[in-house]
DNA sequence: TCCACGATCACGCGGCGTTAGTGTTC
DNA sequence: TGAACACTAACGCCGCGTGATCGTGG
């Protein structure tokens, strides 16, 4: 009852042209159903709503690799109905760009015909909102990796506690105290532990990426508007570079630096500048993970496949439990190592899966290719009991 | 008082690469105001303003070539209210491309949703949607160079006639007449005659592009939609070739084929087609231009460089008012060639200028580079005198 | 004296368009 | 017996990213 397109009729009826299906062929993008011993490409209808999908993340400006890994799987109804809705938020964020742009051109269009002078404001503002799809792609694809990394921990950790909250405590934060945290990410250090920030404190959050620190003013300062008013607690925002802080020396009596320091070039300079900034007898928390964090995840990819790294560098052996305070030593007096005490019970493979493919390693090319074989062996491992993970983490509380 | 940026600053401030800069310079798109020599670029806000309009389009999905194009002249305020208008209503496009995208994704969902099976059509349709960008400014670049080309005829033409009037009163409509237009383009021989059509008419349009068409069937709908509904007359669309006409035998008392058969590969093939559906008696219309018509364009751009031709094969060689009629005798028993009086007073050089600009041959690649030059070419030939423009146009009706 | 910044090649990549030449099917 | 269609292989284009290497100003 299938019915058969030709190459040439799937293309003219998609409109796209025969030698893009043939690439989408060649690369594994979208391979047809059937191939006859002579060569020729047979395609189904169910070949449409898969190139329904990579079109319309294309035009959405989605490299066709990362396409790739988007629509891996086979579509039956529920990761279609899936992948619909990713597109819908695409689309409607991709229109929420275009409508600041329609602003921003209106008002230049405006304030042209008022005024003789035109703002240089107004110019900078639209070239990068003509650049921002680049962005919004670049952080749709973090958030979403980030998102699959939180629930995997949200969902199978076995401490309750959880690590922000736990880490806030470490913090001991005091009635009217000057916090600098470095690398600030989603906020989530003040997001999760917002009834116990205490009263006139002053909190600076920073990060290098503009944008992602733009999307967590606007989320912070909408979570926290009670906070903020009842305690009158202080909330500043800065992007910048922690090898080089823009504040003036002593200032803050605590800075933390929540997995961090790992990424930091020169972390020698970065100590520096924290000594700098704190005041005398001021704190630095810098958490970090050790070498037995998620040691099971590894070894299981390299059963599968012995060459699969998750990441391209390990980030404990630049930055570690095991090595950090040594070097910490030389810039702070004290230096106490304390640890967090968590572990992971993984039942449901789909969330383990997307955690592995979140990672920065090499993982993708080797696994993707083979994801339903990989799948498949995640499912049988976990149907008879949960998989146990080790969490290795912790943090080093410092005093200048 | 102006104030420079390096490249590096430049680069900066536009969120930019300094490669994307340097390279822009590089294909000319945008030069620094100034290069010392050591060959260190220095911008200042004049440049920023072109860069935004280059990235506004880029976003857009213009190619550098046409941004090139589009963004020659130098910002003064007029260019610049005028481009961002341009910009505007693209953004405006593209806005309302995605809202359908966003409709069609919310549709498929709730299909999804309501019903087990997937239909097809919404995905084919989803399909064409993420498509459609190119396509529009396919559209786009087209309807804005047959604006410019519209607009000179319309501003500068002596007889106060008007070619779309003229044509139609050739074509001797009679009431429940069954008439098939042949490359309609949007249609314009039917809006600017609206009154004049006889009642019970039955009027079909194709053209061989199923996007303008679609536009064309929107516009006219609109616009004729009194006519329709007071003398009821039929218009109907169809997205055809025509050389292979999806009609029957013997149903058409007149086809129409406006500026159309020098496009045409096969002709004779057009014209057995074109017979087949006429009914006995049944006339044909056809029209085309002659060898002088506009030649004093073609030599205006020649005494500015020799090379520069204006159309990539002259259109009237292929079949023109001197040599249609030879072909269409050995179809036709009568065949009568009828010649349009008119010709062109221009002293509006920005007209002629764009007119020039949207040709099909090689003078763009000469042109701009060279375009303030040019342009005070044209004005200091135009200042003196209205420049005079020979039109030689008409057509043939042949009868079967 | 350094070093951050700027400049010029030169190569490469992604996503196809475009011949060129060769079957295969209606 | 074409002609329409399908296939592979190979090269090219655009819009930069990415070094490598070499000045130069502050």
């Amino acid at each position: 009852m299938q019915q058969f397109y030709s190459s040439g009729s799937f293309a003219r009826k998609a409109r796209v042209s025969l030698r893009t299906i043939r690439y989408y062929d060649k690369i594994d993008l979208l391979k047809p159903t059937r191939v006859e011993d002579n060569g020729r490409r047979y395609y189904t209808d169910e070949d449409f709503t898969k190139l329904q999908q990579i079109l319309t993340f294309k035009m959405l400006g989605f490299s066709l690799d990362e396409i790739k890994a988007m629509t891996i799987s086979t579509p039956d109804k529920d990761t279609l109905q899936k992948s619909l809705s990713m597109q819908l938020s695409l689309v409607r964020m991709q229109k929420s760009q275009l409508a600041q742009m329609e602003q921003a051109l209106l008002e230049a269009d405006a304030f042209l015909n008022n005024n003789e002078q035109l703002d240089m404001n107004h110019m900078v503002n639209l070239i990068h909102l003509s650049n921002a799809q680049h962005t919004l792609q670049e952080q749709y694809k973090t958030s979403k990796n980030i998102d699959a990394r939180v629930r995997l921990h949200k969902e199978c950790s076995i401490n309750p506690q959880g690590w922000f909250p736990w880490v806030f405590k470490q913090c001991e934060l005091a009635e009217g105290c000057r916090v600098l945290e470095l690398g600030c990410g989603n906020g989530a250090l003040w997001s999760d532990n917002a009834p116990l920030i205490p009263a006139h404190s002053h909190i600076t959050l920073t990060d290098i990426s503009e944008g992602l620190l733009e999307e967590t003013r606007m989320k912070l300062t909408k979570e926290l508007s009670q906070v903020v008013a009842d305690k009158s607690v202080q909330l500043d925002f800065m992007a910048c570079d922690c090898q080089a802080l823009p504040f003036e020396d002593a200032q803050f009596d605590l800075v933390i630096a929540n997995h961090l320091l790992f990424y930091i070039e020169n972390r020698e300079q970065a100590y520096r500048e924290i000594c700098r900034v704190l005041k005398d007898g001021g704190r630095f928390v810098a958490s970090t993970y050790g070498p037995k964090h998620m040691e099971e995840i590894t070894s299981l990819v390299r059963e599968f496949h012995p060459s699969i790294t998750l990441a391209d560098k390990e980030l404990y052996e630049i930055f570690g439990l095991q090595n950090g305070a040594d070097e910490l030593k030389q810039f702070f007096n004290k230096v106490e190592t304390r640890y967090y005490d968590d572990g992971l019970l993984v039942s449901n493979p789909q969330l383990l899966l997307e955690y592995i493919l979140s990672c920065h390693g090499n993982q993708n090319e080797i696994l993707l290719p083979k994801y339903q074989e990989f799948k498949d062996m995640l499912t049988r491992k976990l149907c008879k009991r949960p998989f146990k993970i080790t969490k290795e983490a912790g943090l080093f509380v410092c005093q200048k």
